[in-house]
DNA sequence: TCTGGGGTCCTGGTACTG
DNA sequence: TCTGCAGTACCAGGACCC
């Protein structure tokens, strides 16, 4: 909880909307990771500055100056640079930014403790316990903007109705650093009159599918017969998109969500058709994987391997183990294994990953050893690794042929193969 | 133009079991 | 013993979100 106690500011006279019984808020910051990277660069505020990575990475963030050079969130940064050629690049700093998505999160402590955080800039509030303290759910709203915006110079939108979907809608529209409340009385208008595009689960894919059948506004979704949506989409999202449509979302705000997996993926800096090469990258990336399940305090029973091929096509294989595990050696046997199993003859990749999923809390694991386990096995090695890693830094520790590849590995040269398909199964 | 990284959910196919 | 069926678990991939 916040140790900090709400502050109510001075009331104004300016009529407040019709906000009765819409006490879902949804937070969302302004550029945040572009913002948050000139809290040090004040200099820079109001031009265009973009937030990313070089070689093939792409765009974190972008402050509005170059959003209208045509700048967008996950655009390649080559592209991107194209675009706006005078822009600043800013190199994420991702440590700066969970500190102060861990301070807005207080600030909104203060407030509720009904509180979804969807990432670091985003969560959902339910402040329907705070009104009669504090006051009509619009008031809060504005009282989380002016609180962040004091505490932390930078801005945030705030959606407020009485559903997550329409509350997160609104948000939207409110950007950059507004507040928009949707009546009870007025969601239906207000939902129907979006473009399809705007539904909380509609991409590219289902957009198209949705202008194949001649629907361009959630009106025309509301108008169709549901059977025509489950036929061209599905069951699930068929009827989820028809509920949408009349501005019907039941979810509550989930305070706390546990995570089903984790998993990390590398994209290469240029495509590899060296089996030795993807062989390192998928130790390293189990090591990884591994730690952060143990750090977590989960243990998972399938390792899933996914593989990007030159092309860009994707591939995933998983296997599940008998008994959950959160042991390093495991996952990589398991991931190399499946790896193997694709019989791949230097294939151009260009990304793996490694993912542990069914994850369940590690006393719930009833992991137990085996009989040609000795006293003190790999698990016992993991936390001293982890342990090792928490005193001296990531990395202190690491498997031989990893400490190999840092001291003398350097890339292949770049080949011109065609990517082999990978065998069936 | 050339596409990151970390996730969730859904769907359809297949294998297994009673 | 064989076959068909239904339920379940697993697997692979697609789509989506931030």
């Amino acid at each position: 909880m916040s140790r900090r106690q709400f502050q109510p500011p001075p009331r104004t006279d300016a009529a407040p909307p019709d906000d009765t019984g819409c006490t879902i808020l949804h937070v969302d910051m302004d550029a945040f990771y572009a913002s948050a990277s000139l809290i040090d660069r004040p200099e820079l505020r109001g031009t265009p500055v973009i937030i990313g990575g070089g070689g093939r990475s792409v765009v974190l963030s972008a402050t509005y100056e170059a959003r209208a050079f045509g700048v967008t969130s996950a655009m390649p940064m080559t592209r991107a640079r194209r675009l706006c050629p005078h822009a600043t690049v800013i190199t994420p700093d991702h440590d700066r930014y969970a500190a102060i998505s861990a301070a807005v999160m207080a600030t909104f402590e203060s407030v509720t403790d009904q509180i979804e955080p969807l990432s670091l800039d985003e969560a959902f509030l339910d402040v329907s316990g705070a009104v009669r303290r504090i006051g009509p759910p619009s008031f809060v709203g504005q009282w989380l903007r002016d609180t962040i915006a004091d505490e932390q110079g930078i801005t945030c939108s705030v959606g407020v109705s009485s559903s997550k979907f329409v509350a997160k809608l609104a948000s939207g529209l409110a950007k950059p650093d507004g507040l928009l409340v949707v009546p009870d009385g007025e969601v239906v208008g207000f939902v129907q009159q979006l473009p399809v595009a705007a539904l909380w689960g509609v991409g590219d894919r289902t957009e198209e599918v949705l202008l194949q059948l001649g629907l361009r506004t959630v009106g025309d979704i509301a108008h169709t017969p549901l059977e025509t949506l489950q036929r061209a989409l599905g069951d699930a999202a068929g009827a989820h998109l028809h509920d949408l449509s009349w501005g019907r979302d039941p979810r509550r705000v989930q305070p706390s969500q546990v995570e089903k997996s984790i998993g990390s993926d590398e994209t290469f800096p240029y495509d590899v058709d060296d089996p030795a090469v993807i062989q390192r990258e998928l130790l390293r990336l189990a090591d990884r994987t591994a730690a952060r399940v143990r750090s977590a305090g989960m243990a998972g029973r399938t390792v899933t391997i996914r593989v990007r091929f030159a092309d860009f096509t994707t591939i995933t294989r998983s296997r599940t183990l008998r008994e959950h595990t959160d042991v390093s050696r495991d996952i990589y046997a398991t991931a190399r294994a499946l790896y193997d199993a694709l019989g791949l003859q230097r294939a151009r990749i260009r990304l793996v990953g490694v993912r542990l999923e069914g994850l369940i809390p590690v006393e719930r694991a009833a992991i137990q050893p085996r009989l040609d386990d000795p006293d003190y096995g790999w698990r016992e090695a993991d936390h001293a690794v982890d342990r090792a890693s928490a005193r001296f830094g990531p990395g202190a520790v690491r498997p031989a042929s990893l400490v190999a590849e840092s001291a003398g590995f350097r890339p292949p040269p770049r080949t011109r193969q065609p990517p082999r398909a990978p065998s069936a199964g």
